[in-house]
DNA sequence: TTACAACGTCTATTATATTAAACGTATGTG
DNA sequence: CACATACGTTTAATATAATAGACGTTGTAA
């Protein structure tokens, strides 16, 4: 095996924000098969891996049809942020728990209801990232695009083409933030 | 399982007129396994459906890209070719075992070096056939292309637009013919 | 703090895919 | 005719994938 199935299903999974075991429910297969597979741990039979891409759903042909390497790592699940003045009055959290290498921290911001940045694509040379507390934020990254909501979060290099919407009817409230760290 | 996983790797390997055997030497399998799955008996790993697709070679996207149906048997291996005159100073063979349905038989054809039927399709109300002698003819036929060389064949109904070019530097050999049988 | 729920991971058992070797058929040759 | 070769198929043994259930961690709320 030359590509990385595991890590193709891991971010198509992530990609439609279902757990293992959610996705495992809808699959019709246990939720260890699901970690298994993408860890790399077993080659799944053609049935389970059909299985669980109906699951999302996704076609096998859809599936195997994605660019082989997501050119970076841009979503973030709950876990992935790092408390950092955990508990007091104010308390930022900090998006990924490794910033070697990256050129920021995050702060806030806030979209109403509709709020877009456009369709014409932004693009700087810089790194941004943020982190969503209330409503929907659909965020457009190269080719990657995903509805982001309360918890979830994102980091990508602003010179790729990008774009924000608040998709949701209520206002979206935000944090994010643009290179170099404020503090 | 809802497509025939079985006969779409049945009818890649037959387009590229290998045998169970040499597929799965090229492989790395035993030709047991080929023939299990040919026949839907079992689930392939991805593992060992990879292997076989790099036999072929052919990549997974695709072989799952191809359309679910075939509308109709249009390419032949070597050993789909039925010897008719075998033997003496002149010889046909049939192309297909089995002319029931069938309303024509073949015969020949000569294509210089870069001999193209033409950009726009060719249509007519009939059925035609033929096999590559010498030299590489590209037959497209609807959404179906394919470069074939000596030994191999292809059968289509005529009115599915189509069209052939010698992409070869040496003259190509034909034996075609169109419907309805001559002798 | 405690308890609870959800997450991904791991392990022993069960189910299934894969192998190696045989089988039956068809074709070609001396 | 006997013999050899190639084809696809089948079967018993083996290797591997899938399951069920337990484990440790994290985040949330009482």
């Amino acid at each position: 095996m030359d590509f990385d199935l595991g890590a193709r299903l891991r971010a198509v999974r992530e990609m439609h924000a279902l757990s293992q075991r959610e996705l495992a429910k809808r699959a019709g297969v246990t939720n260890g098969t699901i970690s298994l597979i993408e860890q790399n741990r077993v080659s799944p039979s053609l049935s389970s891996l059909k299985k669980v891409l109906d699951g999302i759903p996704m076609s096998l042909a859809d599936f195997f049809a994605l660019p082989a390497t997501p050119r970076q790592k841009i979503f973030f699940g709950h876990h992935e942020l790092l408390e950092i003045g955990g508990g007091g009055a104010i308390s930022y959290r900090q998006v990924g728990r490794d910033l070697a290498g990256r050129a920021l921290q995050i702060l806030h911001e806030h979209y109403a209801p509709g709020a877009d940045t456009g369709k014409a694509m932004l693009r700087h040379d810089a790194e941004e990232g943020g982190v969503i507390i209330v409503g929907q934020l659909e965020v457009t990254v190269g080719d990657q695009r995903r509805v982001l909501g309360p918890g979830e979060a994102y980091y990508f290099d602003s010179r790729v083409p990008h774009r924000f919407r608040n998709v949701g009817p209520e206002p979206c409230e935000v944090v994010s933030a643009c290179t170099p760290p404020s503090f």
